[in-house]
DNA sequence: GTAAGCTGTGATGCATGCATCAGACGTTGG
DNA sequence: CCAACGTCTGATGCATGCATCACAGCTTAC
């Protein structure tokens, strides 16, 4: 019985999907919102298998920090507190400027060439008001120096960590404004010029000053560009 | 040679243990070294269980980085590569950097005044030549600080991270000397002066130099005092 | 003698059934 | 009317059995 496992956010790419990613993307797509309850045998009847392997699929994610299992209960979608959601972003300040420091000793020219595009294309988007691709822009920024700090242990951890906060952000994008998108920029090219200066100490710097700041009007609801 | 069924802190407590901890208990306390297999009707028989909750427990194992299941093969006791170990190493320095900032920062009372004394009892472990009684107040320290940081979230990583890196350590205890355990006290001293002194910034790059510094020396072999 | 193919064995992957228990709801006593 | 209790329902927790597959070792062709 080979169902094809298709992505449910109708790119096509048809890639195969674990059962846990699909899972997951329930949760994070917000077909269930926190505090709703996650039945095993729904799930089994959804995905057409049995409760074994959706069982084994609840477990990681409680292991991922997204549900919470009540033992004899059930297994519930996790509403992070707004006490969670600032530890988190103490982390991914850690995460990234561990990453930007990183990448600044490594100096990969490669890294440099596809961050300096990046704010390019950023410039663009901002000026062509397209928040949507701004966005996607800003994650791509993220993800290159996170993926170029070349340590995949780091790369782990962060990924747990955005998975937790990746419904919050989720919401957070509902809320962009076009007209600030391009506030976040300048802190980017400082961060890349440190980089190229193969100054760690500053890139770091840099790289913590900006995710501290996307992160402090995140939570006030000032900037929320989805960063 | 371990106490297997029971728990393992010697509090006597006997808490109910989760399949989970005992199942890491018996990698960690290296009855299954690395590379070693683990076979799902061994383990059930093993702790009179069935396969079914062993399976759940090698999975979350597996996520938590201490196992390797390959499909349709086994599941296998993992052996970090020294690159991992060096990647690990940089994320230890991260996590205590931010918490000894966060500690710095927020200047609790009760906790300077456990380190104060646990350096005092450092002391005169090393003044003793106590080597394991240092090795217990040095683990004490850096947990005093991680706990004092007052982020969940991040004591969460740094215990996911700590039980990737525990077989390694285990195997550097074999190696302490007590001839230069004294070494890192020092650093220690340092890292409290700057949390009394509330200054976050000197609290974390002391931290980090204290971790740096030692797991060079673990890495090359020449201090190898188990911190 | 070597390499390719085949079969056996033992493991995992999953479906299913039963025991157990938390929480809901109706009932009853005050 | 309210609170305490007993029953009932639906879920989880786990044991078990069967299908499937990877790997080893044997067989066979060349």
């Amino acid at each position: 019985m080979h169902q094809t496992l298709v992505d449910q956010d109708g790119r096509g790419t048809a890639k195969e999907m674990t059962l846990l990613d699909r899972v997951r993307g329930l949760i994070l797509g917000g077909d269930f919102p926190p505090g709703a309850p996650l039945s095993e045998v729904f799930l089994a009847q959804e995905f057409e298998v049995s409760r074994t392997p959706i069982r084994e699929t609840l477990k990681q994610l409680q292991h991922e920090g997204l549900v919470e299992i009540r033992p004899k209960v059930g297994t519930f979608v996790r509403e992070p507190s707004r006490r969670e959601i600032v530890e988190m972003f103490q982390l991914k300040e850690s995460f990234e400027g561990l990453a930007a420091g990183l990448l600044a000793r490594r100096g990969k020219v490669r890294e440099i060439a596809i961050l300096e595009r990046n704010i390019e294309e950023s410039d663009e988007a901002a000026a062509d008001q397209d928040a949507a691709r701004y966005a996607e822009l800003v994650h791509e920024f993220h993800q290159t120096i996170i993926r170029g700090a070349d340590n995949h242990k780091l790369m782990e951890h962060y990924e747990r960590l955005m998975n937790q906060l990746a419904y919050h952000r989720l919401v957070l994008r509902t809320a962009e404004r076009p007209g600030r998108i391009s506030a976040s920029t300048a802190e980017h090219r400082t961060v890349l010029e440190m980089i190229k200066a193969k100054d760690h100490f500053g890139a770091e710097a840099a790289m913590r000053n900006h995710v501290y700041a996307s992160s402090r009007e995140v939570l006030t609801g000032s900037r929320a560009d989805g960063d």
